[in-house]
Parts: C-alpha cells; structure tokens; sequence
RNA sequence: GUGGGUAUAGCUCAGUUGGUUAGAGCGCCAGAUUGUGGCUCUGGAGGCCGUGGGUUCAAAUCCCAUUACUCACCCCA
C-alpha cells in the first residue's frame, strides 16, 4: 500500500474544517491591520535561501529539498517564507512604492527533519512582514497581530517573550565575550554545547542540560551590551506593547535559529504542545535586503506554526457546523429526477441541500440525513410529485409542515 | 543523524503462564409488516495479529532482524 510520504499528512473532516476557519479569521484579521497577501511560487532557486536564511544554519545545511531540474539550476523547495516575500520585494521595485510594505501569506513549507509532535516535513506557515522602516513601532505592529490572532482563536497558556539580539555588529562583539565566558566552563559543558562553542555559541544560552544552564545562568546579558541607540529602541518598543495592554517578558535568553536576526526578537510559546513549543517566532533582520540585492532596508516578521496552532487551540472556540438546510430524498423513479431538480435549484439559490446518490430506502435515506446533521428534510414521490406539495420535516421537532414546491427556498429562509 | 516507546478490523483497544474456527466497543451495511431519522433489538461484511526469519508438537503471544508509526534529542514554526 503507498502511504502519505514521511512527515506528511492529509487533512480532511473536521481537521479542514477548523483549518478553514482558522484561515479565514487570519485573513479577515490581516485585512483589519491593513497587511495584504503575497503569493510566491513553492519553490525557488537555491541561492535565494542560501544567503537569505543563512549559509551556517541548520535549515541551509541539512533541512532542505534541494533539486535539480533538467540541465538548469539548484531548485529548493521553500523552508520559510521570508526570503522570498524579500526576493519580490526587490525583483518588483516594491521598495520605491510609499512605505511600509505590509505583507502576509499562508504558504507550505518544507524541512527535511525527523517528525515529532509539532514538527512535520511539509508544514503550513502563516507568516506577516513589515518591510521598508526601521522602527519599534513597525516592531510592535508585527507583535500585536500576532497576538490578536492567538487571542481572538482562543488559545490558552501562551506566552510572549522578547529580546534584543542588537546589530550585527554589537552582536558579533557580544559573541566575543560570551564565547570567552563559555570557554572558561569549557568542562562543565555537555557534549553538544562543546560542539556549539565553535558553531552557535548562543544557543548554549538555552541549553536544557542542568550544568549547562548552571553555566549559562552566569553569563553576561546581551541586554548588556547594547548602546544606547539599542537601549532606547528596546525601551520604546516595551512601552508601545504595555500602551496596547500586550503583556510581554524579556527574556534574554530567547535566541533564534535563523542568522539574519538583528534587533528585536520574539516568541510565542504555548505550554501545551510538547517540546516543540514555539507557536509563532520571528524578528528583525537589518541586512537581509540589501544581502539579496536590494537597497540598505530593514524589515520585521514572523512565521506561525499552522498545524502547532491548531493543536494549541480550543477546538470549541471554532465553529466547524457544516450541516446541510434541507434534505431531499425520492422514491421511485419520478420523485428522483423531481428531487434532483429540486436539489439543485437549490443550491443555486445559496442552500446548503443534499440528496440521495444511492437509491436506497427511504429508512436509509432518512438515516443518512440525520447523519448529515440536515435541519430539515422531506421526500418526494409520485403523489408529491403530481400534488407539487412537500411535507417537511423539521429534523430537530419531528414536526412537519406543508410546503408547495415553488414556496422551499422562503420556506428555508424564515429562520435566517 | 541519535535514543526510547508502539505495531491485532475503517477507528479506539482487549487477547490470561505459548494451546482448537482471533474478540469487544464505536463506525459501516441490512432487517424488526407495505413511503419517514435519532433510542432499542437482530443479523452481516470487514484481520496472512506490520514484514522476514528462528525456537517449539503448537506462536498474535518467546527470540533475532527489518520496516513503519510515535515521542524525545539536535533545530525550528
């Protein structure tokens, strides 16, 4: 039997249902914050990602669907989306158009990991940037609708947490002392974080083996180390969250693993999820744009786990009532195309009717609407048929009424 | 890439110290007097017990291997 690739999966029943709901408050919530969407192609060349995300990271390195097409160049398949929102952004000359640019989208991506709870190898992102200023404000923008959307889905036990990595030079002499720091305890580390000594010496910071963090909890603060331009961007940015009531915790150890962070980061965490427990992460990259080709610009934005969202949520915050108006069944070989013309006017008339595909007993018919969860139903046959009236049964009560053919559609109304 | 756990019906799972035709609940299909659902009752379909090998008179059960799924590490959304 040939089953759904490794770390993929279909989605259907009630899981799409929710999906959609879920989708379409995210929509409708973007539109309110004036972001709009950015459709890019799944896959890119690979180039784009390799400066983009970063040449070092993990992503670059061993997650990538990387192809070749015939005779033409390294193709990947997406592993984010913010590199190639920024790809347009400068292929369209988007940044000569009044800033900032506002932009979303709801895309697949792709990572070759090894699956677990929270983390699957195609997975869908929802994802919002502010290009074009460089300011705490557009900082702020980018945090608030992400927890608007969190909020307004109704999950629970989500924190935020934010941190200031500085600019890429302030960091680069931050990694110095922090480096020096951790050589020092070079002994008391585990075996992975000797390795990250020379590879990602902040990701030490968040290390969960308890002599590391022992290590760790000494080490001298980023937060340290900014100037003031940084403190006071820092500053500013808490003060706009408490303004809008968002309430957040600095947390200097919050380190991303995507290079081109600069400035603000942040993450939303839910602690009912598992270990994968990022919901929502993202940040400030100052030098992306210009890396790719474009004109010295900063941008801001965040990827939301879909599939980790979903599974933060209540689902009973989502209304997922897909139940048809009416439903239609037959006897006999007139009430059949009677049922069947009756359906579809129906539907075209914007209600939800549903009909027999079998042709079975009226019981299993019946049963079968029921099951469909059908507000109300009816039957029609030959005297039906000839009489142009149906008896329709209200699925709730039991109770039916009498009601002419031409006379449904108002009939179905009456409760809107 | 590295560890742990689990593989029995469409789904959730039982299956006793190895012992005849492998079970339940839910779901599905049909019926309980002629054209009316939900509740109840009856019947039915559906399993090479993940796969391959071994031990044994006898394996779903014990051993080995393999694959898949799953959780976790790494890393990220």
């Amino acid at each position: 039997m040939i089953k759904a690739v490794k770390g993929t999966k279909d989605i259907f029943g009630e899981d799409v249902l929710r999906l959609q709901r879920v989708e379409e408050i995210i929509r409708r919530t973007c539109r309110h914050f004036g972001f709009n969407e950015m459709r890019t192609p799944v896959f890119e060349e690979t180039a784009l990602f390799v400066r983009g995300v970063g040449e070092g990271t993990d992503i670059v390195q061993k997650e990538m669907y990387t192809f070749q097409t015939k005779g033409e160049k390294s193709i990947t398949l997406r592993p984010e989306g913010t590199a190639p929102v920024v790809r347009a952004f400068i292929e369209h000359g988007i940044y000569s158009q009044p800033q900032p640019t506002k932009i979303y989208y709801i895309i697949p991506c792709f990572r070759y990991e090894q699956p677990q709870a929270g983390r699957q190898r195609q997975f869908h992102q929802f994802g919002t940037e502010i290009l074009g200023v460089s300011s705490p404000i557009a900082d702020a923008e980018i945090i608030s609708i992400g927890h608007h959307i969190i909020q307004s889905l109704g999950v629970k036990g989500v924190k935020l947490y934010i941190n200031n990595l500085g600019t890429r030079e302030s960091r680069a002499v931050y990694l110095k002392v922090l480096a020096a720091y951790f050589a020092e305890h070079e002994d008391k580390l585990c075996k992975i974080c000797n390795d990250r000594l020379s590879t990602n010496t902040l990701r030490i910071l968040d290390c969960k083996v308890p002599s590391c963090k022992e290590v760790a909890d000494g080490a001298p603060s980023i937060l340290d180390s900014m100037d003031d331009d940084g403190r006071e961007y820092f500053d500013k940015l808490k003060s706009i969250l408490t303004t809008m009531g968002i309430p957040f915790e600095v947390n200097d150890r919050i380190v991303r693993g995507l290079d081109y962070y600069t400035r603000t980061v942040f993450e939303f965490i839910s602690d009912s999820i598992g270990a994968q427990s990022t919901i929502c992460g993202g940040g400030r990259y100052d030098n992306m744009i210009a890396e790719l080709g474009g004109p010295d610009m900063s941008g801001i934005g965040f990827g939301m786990g879909i599939e980790r969202l979903l599974m933060a949520m209540d689902t009973s915050t989502v209304n997922i009532d897909a139940a048809a108006d009416i439903f239609i069944g037959f006897i006999g070989d007139k009430g059949m195309y009677e049922a069947q013309g009756l359906t579809y006017r129906l539907r075209s008339q914007g209600i939800h009717a549903e009909s027999d595909a079998g042709e079975r007993s009226v019981k299993a018919q019946l049963k079968y609407a029921n099951k469909l969860g059908a507000r109300f139903s009816t039957i029609i046959g030959d005297d039906e048929a000839s009489s142009r009236v149906l008896k329709v049964k209200n699925m709730d009560t039991g109770e039916t009424t009498a009601v002419a053919f031409d006379d449904i559609d108002s009939f179905l109304h009456k409760g809107d």
